[in-house]
DNA sequence: GCGCGGGAAGACAGGTCTGTCTGGCTTTGT
DNA sequence: ACAAAGCCAGACAGACCTGTCTTCCCGCGC
């Protein structure tokens, strides 16, 4: 039993993905070396080599831990919301929570992909993630019934990114209050121009 | 007279600055050592340490040339517009014929900004970039005669981001005309809900 | 009691990186 | 013509990286 996780001390794989977990994310997949990761889970380097096989397969493992940390954290707001319009926004609501999170320090995907090597396989997990926001988008905005659900998901999609870029960058949470205002102007617009008779809200 | 340029052979400076632009944007400024940059440049590696003192400062120089000539680009085709709609928008188009560049790679900016480590001087460059973005959104949108220029401009800068990242992550230089029609339906809705008599074409 | 396997600790190899320094060549100013 | 400065080529030091391998120890089932 490889992978057991005692309540008082969580399995060698678990501590691993937390210590890359904090380590990447705060500094960077480039910068961080594995004798740091293995330090700080309290771990033989022989162990990570045997779990994962090598640093980039630990990365992508980190990066699809944050994707779905991400998702579950979108879906569960999500549930708050019932109509689709609210819905659509509430992706918004959902981003700006993760924006004022304790060491909140952008997209790990944005930051991990531009460190790695054009190529590499550590830009699978970047497109699994963006893979999903996209289709998040579109389903929403097919759910409430707009006439190209498509090209309004991609427009959303442009505000989902730029507000990671400036919550980071500019070191501005508000930025996802931002981009959920645009959205509301932009999914307003999109229903009324097509279904002039049918409200938004 | 340390810079001078000949036709028929551009200074040492000059030399060194197109091989980093080309390697550090093609590859990465962490990937990319300080041997490759020389070797490319075929320059002796003391004139780089005597010209710029050190890595970080040439990777700011870089990045202040990236941000020059990005400035020229957006300016040149602005010159093509009149109204404030169309120069509005313009930065889009702008923005659209940088990402079909042969070699493009998304924002240098960006990508340097994630591969250093947090605190860098190399931000500075980012942020010097950041602010002119939004100050030329400002500006433009204040011409329009827009309610809230900076609001709109926040929103526009938003789009201009996740057209960056799309164009790079997605490998969709269609991404610019997306941020463009979002662009226009909220420059439209901005002055539609603020002056009902103003025509915004 | 005892074997045995997982894991901790760390040495080690081989490579790469930044930054400094030396030596010799070329170009330029006077 | 000659001095001086700029510059190319490359060796070198010191640090750090990934990945492998060895050694030892602890805890568990039987």
């Amino acid at each position: 039993m490889p992978t057991k996780a005692t309540a008082s001390k969580p399995s060698v794989r678990e501590r691993l993905l937390a210590a890359a977990d904090e380590l990447f994310y705060s500094e960077g997949v480039q910068t961080v070396g594995i004798d740091r990761i293995v330090q700080k889970a309290g771990v033989a380097k022989a162990s990570l080599y045997n779990l994962f096989g090598s640093k980039e397969e630990l990365v992508q493992a980190y990066l699809d831990a944050r994707h779905d940390r991400t998702r579950e954290q979108i879906e569960r707001v999500l549930t708050r919301f019932r109509t689709p319009r609210e819905r659509l926004l509430g992706v918004f609501d959902g981003q700006g929570q993760l924006f004022t999170e304790p060491g909140f320090n952008g997209c790990a995907h944005m930051t991990a992909s531009a460190e790695v090597r054009p190529g590499s396989p550590v830009e699978g997990a970047a497109d699994r993630y963006r893979l999903w926001v996209r289709t998040l988008f579109t389903d929403l905005a097919r759910e409430a019934g707009v006439a190209d659900p498509e090209e309004l998901a991609r427009q959303l999609h442009l505000l989902y990114d730029g507000a990671g870029i400036s919550a980071r960058m500019d070191r501005d949470p508000s930025a996802a209050t931002t981009a959920r205002a645009a959205a509301a102007a932009l999914f307003d617009a999109a229903v009324k121009n097509k279904e002039p008779g049918d409200a938004g809200q």
